[in-house]
DNA sequence: TCGAATTCCAAAAGCGCTTTTGATTTGATT
DNA sequence: AATCAAATCAAAAGCGCTTTTGGAATTCGA
């Protein structure tokens, strides 16, 4: 079915037919009705590519997912898109994910995909301190959403969840438990979101007249090999920590096994504190203690954001931070 | 830039620019080379929504991702999504993926999906035993590759882990352990895997001369939640089994709590398998033993078929088995 | 040298829609 | 009744490509 066959089983011309179900004010109610009843009748829709092709909008929009070792294993993805695309569809919008490796391939591949012109808009995950990505995206000029800010990109439109606050309320936390050596497994330096987090355990810390230096920062991949790692090291340590906090649940399971190894009782010997409250944190043993943020919302949220973003709307005003929630559970107890 | 403005600068028609770029015989070599050399040193390729509308093709396929309370957080979509990605990049095609809810909202996305004519091919996950979604797509003539089997449809591409045979193996093993009491806690009983797998499991129960009945089997969510649930059942029948087969690991890791909470020792008392070898299982206390499927390569696999079906091969042998892997780990130890 | 077969390219007709432009009809106003 | 504005629709020109068709130039065989 063609907006032609269509026209001619009714008698008037494709711009009439087109005008009319486009909303158009010169076109009699009569005729719009005639030309609506018969478009339900014959079960037609545009042709969504020859309608791409006339007005340059794809009706789609990307989310792209930087792939990680160890964070195909977090599952926040589905959770984000899921929100993303509830949203979007509301709004006849199509959201599709794709994953993209965060190495050489990164740039060639949203290039690929901007030349593709598949999408009208785009969201971007695990966003960086200083993000090649936003830049580029910036330069194109295609309306884009951010999953975490930037710190030294121009200004562009995000959803972020309060990570400084986060990691302060999970370190005070700890040290009101009795926690006077408290370490920190963070994610690459490089990311944002691990460096507002160790800048909200050093505030927690130098609060409360701890040294924070006094036990290295370690930097690690999000996965439980690399926290088993770091963890390791830490518990070598003369002094060793009484307390661990670990950038993502993965992170802190691994944690939680490298204090199992060395014979000590988690949340007894050692307190650990995840984030990201997963399935596999709550039924950890211990329960793991860990910052709960509503995913799906944050989904929704960038969704908003996007389609007032491909409105036109100035970006300095799409940004918004979210609440996380500390979840204590007995993988946190009180200083030995 | 457009054919029209690079045939313009060459003093050809767009025809010929065209019929040069794609390839075709009755171009000169001289007049080829002339029109790639302005085609790369203008950064030209053709404008993909008007090629489409041209040719009827989009270059991007879907992969559906039906979502369940539980899978959310199962991250395989992510690694199949790498894996099919991989190898449809190489034929300069997208891979997208986006999810559905599997409720009444299903068909009509799908549906949705069809009518946006945004893709080329499709990937179906978590395939059911009859599955309408199947129906759909052949009806509508669309090239697609299901991941797992159906039971009830007619002939379709797909690739498939073996998971009778893995289910078959697992229990085996068990019972050359010494178990006698062994439980299968399964997904949703519509779940093609959910149907073979138990099949394997009665296979070698039967096999060892164990009446398989004396169990209950147990279909629910793929969730940790569900795996208590289901355990605490078990562990509180007169003679409660002293292994339990699960359906995934976070099933399994479920399980494990379960076990806990009555002051057993998994590995001990109960042995556990889950399914999937996830990092969550592999840092578990004990480690779980699990069977391990290599997801990227399903998608490797699916891409391949998803080519040939696009190519317009008969379905009938697009359709592969992929063996997986037994990891016994401590949490599966000789039965009390 | 002539006709036939090749080689090479341009013109034109799609693909299915949107949007501008312009013509006709209707209605209101004096 | 004449004038002008408003309402309604059709025609036509895009959007940027592909592919069919057909014509001119060249090559070939005899």
């Amino acid at each position: 079915m063609s907006i032609q066959l269509l026209a001619d089983s009714l008698g008037i011309s494709t711009s009439t037919v087109s005008r009319a179900l486009n909303g158009y004010s010169d076109v009699s109610a009569r005729t719009r009705q005639r030309v609506f009843d018969a478009a339900k009748s014959f079960n037609y829709t545009p042709h969504p590519v020859a309608h791409r092709l006339a007005t340059g909008k794809t009706g789609a929009v990307a989310i792209v997912n930087s792939i990680r070792p160890g964070n195909a294993a977090d599952g926040g993805a589905l959770a984000l898109h899921t929100g993303v695309a509830e949203v979007l569809r509301e709004h006849k919008y199509f959201a599709m994910s794709l994953g993209i490796a965060s190495d050489e391939q990164e740039i060639p591949e949203l290039e690929r995909l901007l030349d593709g012109r598949l999408v009208d808009g785009i969201v971007l995950t695990r966003t960086r301190t200083n993000d090649p990505r936003v830049r580029l995206l910036q330069e194109r000029k295609i309306a884009f959403v951010t999953h975490g800010r930037t710190l030294h990109n121009a200004p562009h439109a995000w959803v972020d969840t309060d990570n400084e606050g986060a990691f302060e309320q999970a370190t005070r936390a700890l040290i009101e438990l009795g926690h006077q050596r408290i370490a920190l497994i963070n994610g690459m330096a490089h990311m944002t979101f691990a460096h507002l987090r160790e800048r909200g355990f050093r505030q927690a810390l130098e609060h409360a007249g701890l040294a924070p230096d006094r036990y290295p920062v370690h930097y690690t991949e999000l996965t439980a090999e690399s926290g088993v790692q770091a963890a390791r090291q830490l518990l070598r340590l003369p002094l060793a920590p009484t307390a661990i906090v670990c950038a993502t649940d993965a992170v802190a399971i691994g944690a939680m096994q490298a204090i199992r190894e060395i014979g000590q009782e988690v949340g007894q010997a050692v307190s650990v504190v995840g984030y990201g409250n997963t399935e596999a944190g709550q039924y950890a043993y211990p329960p793991l203690a860990s910052i709960d943020h509503a995913t799906a919302d944050n989904g929704r949220h960038i969704a908003q954001l996007l389609l007032r973003a491909m409105a036109g709307e100035p970006v300095h005003q799409l940004q918004r931070l979210e609440m996380p929630n500390l979840l204590m559970r007995s993988s946190a107890g009180r200083a030995p």
